[in-house]
DNA sequence: TATGAATGAGTCTTCATTCAT
DNA sequence: CATGAATGAAGACTCATTCAT
C-alpha cells in the first residue's frame, strides 16, 4: 500500500505554542516520553486508576515534571488523544484518488489496520471508547477530527463506487459506518477476547469487502 | 418479534446460594435495587470513579448495606455484568428454528437491538468493553457466556443459510462477527456520538442484512 | 463584674442544620474537639501552614473524620472564627444599662479583657487580623458581627456619657475605636512581645479610661 | 513635616557584607527589585502562601536568581522586615528636640501616619503582626529595633511633657503604647475593614492627642 | 439485618530548592 | 551572575471498607 505517511510518527508533534518547558529539543523529547508513558498507563489501567507516579517513573522523570508539560492529569489524557490519531486521518484523506474503487477502499482499510489497529494507537481509540462519556469535549474532538473526517472520506469513495456501479449496495453511502464496523469490532475483539479466540482482523476485513463489492445479480 | 422472554426481567436473578442477606423477599428486592443503582453509577462514571456512596443513596440503602449483599465493589460490579446479559443469550439460543433464514437472522438482530441496545443492558456491554481489560475474569466470563454463545448460535444459522444457498458469502461462517459488527458499531456510536450525529441503528442493520443476503449473480 | 455569660462557653454551639455526622451527642462533641484542635493549630502556625493531620491528631480523630464535619480546611477555619466570638458580643450587648458611665465602660472593657484577651478567643481575633485579607468573607463577617456590634454598643455608651457630661471628649463618639485601641494594642503586644516586655493590659486600660473620663478644667 | 530622610529611599540599604551577588550597581538594583516584589507578594498572600515564582516574575528575574541574593524564602522575608522600618525609626529618633510638646508628639504621629501607615511600609508591620509568632527572631528584631526604639523616644517626650505639666496623665509615661494604640488600630482597620467603614486615621489621631493633652482641672 | 460514623491508605498537586547550562 | 527545567517532599482530600450500635 502506498500510504503517504506524514513526516514522523506523530506522537510528539506539537504545533501549539509550547506551554512551559519544551522549547528546547530535550523539552520536546521529554514531553513525548511523558505522553508515551501516559498512553501505556492509561491504556493499562484506565484514566481514573492510572497513577501519575507510574507515568513519571515509566517516562523516567520526576512526578513534578509532568506538571511542567501538562496542566493536570486530564490535560495529559486529552492531549494524548488529540495528538495521536489526527495525523493519520490527514494521511487517509490524502490517499491517491485514482485506481479501481475496491483497491482504494482496501487501501483505506489496510492503512487503518496496519497503522492504527496493530499499533499502540489502537489503545488511543480504546481509551476514547472507554472514557469518552466522562470527557465530552474529548468525545466531540474525536468525532469531529477523526470519526467524521474518516467517514466523510469513506463516503466520498463509496459515492463514486455507487456511481460507477462498482458498489451495488447504495445504502452504504448512507451508512459508511458499515465499512468501518468490522474494524471497530476487530479493535474491541483484539483488546478483549484475543486470548480466547484470536481473530484475524485483516482476513475478516477482506471478507467484508468481498461482500461490499459483491457483483449483483445480472439484470 | 416473538422473543421468548425468560421469566422475570432478569436483572436480579440469582441462582447461586444467596450470599448473605437475602433469603427474604425484601432481601432480594434490596439486592436488586443495589444492582440497579450500581449499573447507573458504573455506567455514568466508570468502575473506578463510581462511588459506593452514590450507589447506596440511589438504591435507598445505607452504605454498609451494600456489603451485606456483595463482598466488595468489584464483586458488585462483576455480579452486575454476570447477571444482566446471560438470560438474553438463553432467549436467543432458544429462538425458533424454522422459517426463512433472512427472517431468523433478522429476528436475532432485532432481538438484540430491542432488548439490549435500546435498554440499559447496552450499558452493561459498554462497561465490559471499557473495563474488561482490568477484569480478566469478567472478560472471560463475558466471552464464554455471552459472546461465544451468541456467535455460535449465529454461526449455526449462517451455516444453514450457506447450505441452503440463501447466503452466498461463505466467509460469513468463518466470521460470524461480521453480522454483529454493525450492532457493536451502533452500541458505541449511540454511547459516544449520538448527540453530534444520530444513527438509526435498526435501519443500518437492515441495510447490512441486505448485503449479507444479497443474491449473487445468476450463473 | 456581672457578665451575663451566655449558656455554655460557646465553642460548640451549632444552630445551623448539622451537616453530616453530628446529630448525636457524640457527634457534637467531636465537632467541638476538632474546632478546638484547629484553633490551636491555626493559631500556632497560621492558616496555610497548619496541617489537618495535626489537627486530627490533636483532636484524637482520623484525618478523614474532619471532612465529615467540615467541607474543607477553609470551612473549618471560617467556622472557627464565626462561632467563637459572636456569643460574647451578645453578652456585651446585653450588659446592664444602669449605673455610672465609667463603671459601665469599665465593665465593657473588663469583660473583653477577661473573656477574650486572656482566653484562647484572643487567638481567634489574632487569626482574623492575620488571615483576614485572604478571607474577605470572613473579614466581612467579623466586621458585621463582632466589630460593628461592639463598637455600636460602645458608641451608645459614649453618647450617654457625653450627654451626661461624664465624658468631655466628644470626639470619642465619632471614634469609638479609640476606646478599644489599647485593647487591640494589648492583644497584639501579648501575642508578639510579651516575652521581651510584659504588658499589664488591664492596668494600661485603666490608665486609658482615666484619660477618657478625665474631668475637664473647671469653668 | 521635615522628616530627615536617610540617604536613599531606604528599601534596600545593606550595610552588611553583600550576600553574594551585588557588588555591582545592577546587583543592588536587582536585590531591591526582589525585595520590593517580595513585599507585594508576602503582603497579599502571607508568608506561607506567597510563591517565589510570583516574586521572581514580579521582580523581573528568574526564580533561581532569588537564591543568589537570599539564602531562602525565610531569609528574604526577614530581610524585608529588617530593612524597611529601621531607617524611619532613626528618622524619628532624630526629630528636633525643641518646640512645644504637643507639636512634637504630633510630628511624631504624623511622621508615622504619613511615612508608614500610608505607604507600603504599613504592610511590613502587618506582616510582622501576622507572621511574627512563626518568626521569633524577627519578632525580637522588630521589638528591639522598631518598637522599643520608637516607644523609648516617645516615652522621653512624654516624660518631658509630664515634667513641664503639659501632660497631666502621668500614667502615659508608663504606657507609651497608649499613644501609639490608635495608630495601630488604624493600621489594622485600614487593612481589614476600610471597605465597610472607612476610617480617617489622621483625624482619629488628632482626637486622641486632644485627649492626651487635655488640660486638667485647675487646682 | 441495617445503619452511617469513622478510618486511613492512596493520589493528585504544589512549590521551595537545586543545578546544569 | 543568570536562567529556568527538574526534583521530590509535603499536604489536602477522597472513598472503599469496617464496625459499634
Amino acid at each position: 500500500m502506498t500510504t503517504p505517511k506524514p513526516a514522523g510518527t506523530g506522537r510528539t508533534r506539537r504545533q501549539r505554542a509550547p506551554d512551559g518547558a519544551e522549547r528546547t529539543e530535550k523539552g520536546a523529547a521529554r514531553r513525548a516520553a511523558i505522553l508515551d508513558a501516559a498512553l501505556d498507563e492509561f491504556a493499562a489501567r484506565g484514566f481514573a486508576s492510572a497513577r501519575l507516579d507510574d507515568v513519571a517513573r515509566r517516562a523516567g522523570v520526576a512526578k513534578g515534571t509532568i506538571y511542567l508539560y501538562f496542566k493536570d492529569k486530564q490535560a495529559l489524557f486529552e492531549e494524548l488523544v488529540r495528538t495521536n490519531l489526527v495525523p493519520h486521518i490527514a494521511a487517509i484523506e490524502a490517499m491517491p484518488a485514482e485506481g479501481p474503487l475496491r483497491a482504494r477502499v482496501e487501501a483505506f482499510a489496510e492503512h487503518f489496520v496496519r497503522e492504527v489497529l496493530m499499533t499502540r494507537r489502537a489503545d488511543v481509540i480504546r481509551l476514547v471508547l472507554a472514557e469518552g462519556p466522562r470527557f465530552p469535549a474529548l468525545a466531540e474532538f474525536h468525532y469531529r477530527e477523526v470519526v467524521q473526517r474518516a467517514l466523510t472520506a469513506l463516503q466520498r469513495l463509496i459515492q463514486i463506487g455507487v456511481e460507477r456501479g462498482e458498489i451495488r449496495h447504495e445504502a452504504l453511502a448512507r451508512f459508511p459506518q458499515l465499512v468501518m464496523a468490522p474494524i471497530m469490532m476487530g479493535l474491541i475483539w483484539t483488546g478483549l477476547f484475543n486470548r480466547f479466540a484470536p481473530l484475524d482482523v485483516a482476513a475478516m476485513m477482506r471478507a467484508h469487502l468481498d461482500m461490499l463489492f459483491a457483483p449483483g445479480r445480472e439484470p
